[in-house]
Parts: C-alpha cells; sequence; structure tokens
DNA sequence: AGTCGATATGATATAATATTACATTATGGG
DNA sequence: CCCATAATGTAATATTATATCATATCGACT
C-alpha cells in the first residue's frame, strides 16, 4: 500500500468517526479496524474474509466480532453489502443513506458504485405505478466493466 | 387448494415441460415436482423449506436434490432466486429470459415480478455511460405493497 | 472515588445456506 | 444389447449468519 493510499485511507477513517460521532455512534478500534481493512481491499470481501484478516492482528475474533462490526458499519451508512456476492464494500460517499447501483465486474470482480438519478427515478415510478412504497432498494448490475472489455 | 387453482398450475407445469422439451431439456417428476411447491406457494420459498416439503412425499431428498432441481428451473427461466431473502418464486413468463423488477413487501412478504421497461432502459443507459456491459441485472426494490399500505 | 446503566466485546455453540465428490440408476441412440 | 449421457442417490463438508450468555468498558450521576 502506497503512502498516498495510507494517507487516503486514515482520511476517510477519520471522516467516518466524524460522521458516526454526529450520530450519537462510536467508530471505536474494532469497528475502525473492520472498516480499514473493507477500504483497503479494493475489491468486495466476504466476512469470513475479513475475519481471517482480522485474526492476523486480532487474536480471539470470532464470527460475531466480525458481523457486529459489519451491522454497525452498514447502519452508520459506511459500507454497502452485494448480495450478489454476500460481500462488502465502503460506500463512496459515506455516512448518508442514498440510492446507488453496483456494477459487478464478472472478470475482474471490481464493484463500482454509481448514483444514477434517471435509474433511481425510473424505479421509484415503477414501484409507485404498483402501489408500492419503497424503502430500501437493491440493484446490481453483473456484467464487464470497461478495463476488462477493452484491455489497454 | 382450490380446484381451479390446481388447474392453473397443472397448466403451467404442462407449459413448462414444452418449453424445456424445445430446449432439449426435460422437465422430470423431480424437477416437475420441485416446480409445482414452488408455484403453490404464493410465497417466495428457501431451498430447505422446499426440501422439507419434498421430503414428504420423496424420501431420501436431500440438500443437492434440491438445489439441483433449483439450478435447472433456473436455466430454464422457470423460476427467479430472490437475492435478499435466499428464496425463489416462479416466473411470471415462464420459459424465456427477460429483465424484470422485484418488489418484496416486507409486511405480508409478497414478493411480485414486474418488467418496466422505463426502468431496464434506465438502468441500461446507466451502465453504458461507465462503459460497462450488463450481462444480467437484479433489481429488488423492498417495502410496502399497495394491499398492507391501505388494507381494505 | 463509587455505582449504576448502557454499550461494546468475548466466547461458545449452533442454525441456515450451499457445494463437492463419488456411487448408482435411468434413458435414448447406435 | 451396449454404450454414453443425463439424472439422481448419498455422505460429507464448506460457507454464511445468528443466538446466547458472560465479561469488560465507559460515562452520568451521586
Amino acid at each position: 500500500m502506497s503512502a498516498k493510499a495510507r494517507r487516503r485511507t486514515t482520511a476517510q477513517l477519520d471522516r467516518a468517526a466524524q460522521v458516526c460521532a454526529q450520530q450519537g455512534a462510536q467508530l471505536t478500534d474494532l469497528r475502525r479496524h473492520v472498516f480499514s481493512l473493507i477500504l483497503e481491499a479494493g475489491a468486495p470481501l466476504t466476512a469470513y474474509q475479513l475475519l481471517d484478516r482480522l485474526k492476523l492482528t486480532h487474536k480471539g475474533a470470532a464470527p460475531p466480532t466480525i458481523y457486529r462490526a459489519l451491522d454497525f458499519l452498514l447502519e452508520q451508512h459506511l459500507i454497502h453489502k452485494i448480495e450478489r456476492l454476500n460481500a462488502f464494500i465502503p460506500c463512496v460517499e459515506a455516512g448518508h443513506r442514498h440510492p446507488a447501483q453496483f456494477l459487478i465486474c464478472c472478470q475482474c470482480g471490481v464493484v463500482s458504485e454509481i448514483e444514477n438519478r434517471a435509474a433511481t427515478n425510473a424505479l421509484e415510478h415503477a414501484a409507485e405505478k404498483e402501489g408500492f412504497r419503497p424503502r430500501n432498494t437493491v440493484v446490481e448490475i453483473e456484467g464487464v466493466c470497461a478495463a476488462c472489455f477493452r484491455p489497454s
């Protein structure tokens, strides 16, 4: 990990701590550590992959350790769960709820988050047309990303 | 189950058998049975719920029994998997691939399938804008359905 | 400082979901 | 009939997630 990347991660962690504090929640060392693992991964990690990494420095970590941290981070809108992969990625716009869509590249495994207004509206209207009140919408588009499709 | 509903189910099973035959696949008794369980459920069923029901008449059924049947039915586009629920529902338009969106009512548990052209297009364009080639798109909207929101 | 309540973590067990691997049985084409 | 293929049987195990109860940490209040 480059020095630059580490500075970025630190900045994100600090920002996350602020966001939590505003909600009356605290980003403890443990939660901060789990969040940093997710930030540094560059690709989605499953709960047990995170657990393995956490164990390296945090002897005695067990499944509830990681699932509790993940629940917290999800509640604080610091991470997202990708349902198709049972895996977790950082939220690009940390700390507040926002509609998002995920692009999952089946070649390189990278998942990118987008926030497309037109798509969000279209889904909203589609639900409304059925008299349905949406609370939480999952959009996960599997395919091939630009980098993999036209390799440089 | 009413006689009317049973006739409907039978018709769907027969139609499914045709669809499979056209693909050079066969809807065996086992697969047909699993499909009928899904058709008759009225709500999404998980693999193990299906397994329990299958065991009633099919002694010796095991996890692979059900997962194989589910894989087959998914391939034939006879059912959908709802990722959020790890559960399965019949496809409303059996037998061919089509973009769909699912409305999951968190009050009554019913999942309904819609096929909204505008939403499909909007997602397509959102992906395209990123240079992303979509292969398979999951849209699952959780919320409250019309019936639950305004109970009659 | 002491203690109470709330929050967070530790530790063990187990539930729920899904797959691997290999054996056996049907089925249709030659 | 014989073979190849597809389908199913069977046992074991991997992966994902939760329940439960004990212990520790921390701030508010006295």
